[in-house]
DNA sequence: TGGCATCGATTGTTCAACAATGGTAGTCGG
DNA sequence: CCGACTACCATTGTTGAACAATCGATGCCA
């Protein structure tokens, strides 16, 4: 059954997203690759990508884990995030498609907000900042948040306190999103930049408590 | 010989960098293979992570070969600079270890605009906005600038007037420098956005002619 | 000339083997 | 009792061979 090869990558990607395996899990070859049905040599190319993706952590001689971001990946991931979305939200057209994108994404976060389902409330708030990345119709940097945004989740799912973490940010996309189609990009972009500081400083804070504490 | 996985990655993106194997040309995996003294699966495995820094493409049951950037390439690639390398500049201290390193490449450039080597020219521009990007201090950004820059390399090694594409920006860069070190970030910043849209200008124009003149 | 079946070369994937490395457990000496 | 050393063992790194699946080309036929 050949053409294994993205799918597997893919699926690999996916379970590791969904917590499937922890942050920090030592992935073994010759057990995983059994469990998984395929061969040593087919997941160790997908490790090499997801290896390259940073979603897990390749030492040699030691094998790959699933990757567990520290304080200054956060930090800069936040910082990789405060240089592309904000711009691209200024200079975007309230009429790009992605606006259907964002305004799906609110919608999305409002309904599970009420479910108090924090997991979709969290997922919902990632495809709404995507969404502003696609605004900026480049394949590279979406590339660049897909893989940063990956990351992000991980440090998520170490945190155990998910309403705190997602419930506060859906009311700022709506109020973004609105303000985005009345007065324009650059006044959105003014609210993301605040909603960024406040959001590193939410995952920050529960990350050193968790660390350290 | 273990260990030789990220020693043959790296091998190969140099050679191809360096333009041994012309953008597009078929990797075959078995000749290949045989003449860089490694297995199939060894190779597929750098495959893979060429692929994933946009080096290499990768079409199912036809192989890898060299990528070949496209006008919609190179727009993106200067749009994702945009994105980035203004604002890193922009917020920069002059007191920043990379200056050293802004310094080095102008300097480089010049010497070797001197002796007409505009292929060391081009590295020496490049080793500059590496620099600029450094100023940041992000991994992520820097890997993004890295992945980018190969690319761009590629469509360079395809446009074979490398005096019109490197030469006229070693002034260029020396003026960025001076006026980042004598006025500041923001106006450094400024003078680099105008640099970017001559760049992309001098590459596309030069490209278009290539690919349908 | 144009459509179609066949063939050949290449990729996708698996398996088995061995070398090299790193961690671990057990041993020895203090 | 504790720390350093050693031998072992599980795992990774890499190879080579094998076979299935696919793509493109070759040559055939109308």
């Amino acid at each position: 059954m050949p053409d294994v090869e993205d799918t597997l990558t893919n699926a690999l990607r996916r379970r590791i997203i969904d917590g499937e395996f922890a942050p920090g899990t030592r992935l073994s070859e010759i057990s995983l690759a059994e469990k998984l049905g395929v061969s040593r040599n087919t997941l160790r190319e997908a490790f090499r990508v997801l290896s390259e993706q940073g979603l897990v952590e390749h030492v040699p001689h030691r094998g790959v884990s699933v990757a567990s971001p520290t304080v200054a990946d956060v930090v800069d991931i936040y910082r990789a995030r405060r240089y592309v979305e904000p711009a691209a939200l200024s200079a975007a057209s309230p009429l790009h498609p992605a606006v259907a994108m964002m305004r799906e994404a609110v919608e999305q976060g409002e309904a599970s907000l009420e479910e108090r389902d924090w997991r979709t409330v969290g997922s919902a708030n990632m495809a709404f900042h995507d969404a502003i990345v696609a605004l900026a119709d480049s394949p590279r940097l979406e590339r660049l948040f897909r893989d940063i945004a990956a990351e992000l989740r991980l440090a998520f799912l170490e945190i155990d306190n998910p309403e705190a973490l997602h419930a506060p940010f859906v009311a700022l996309n709506r109020s973004m999103l609105e303000t985005f189609l009345a007065q324009g990009g650059p006044a959105a972009a003014a609210e993301l930049q605040d909603y960024l500081v406040l959001s590193e400083r939410t995952v920050l804070g529960a990350f050193t408590r968790l660390r350290h504490g």
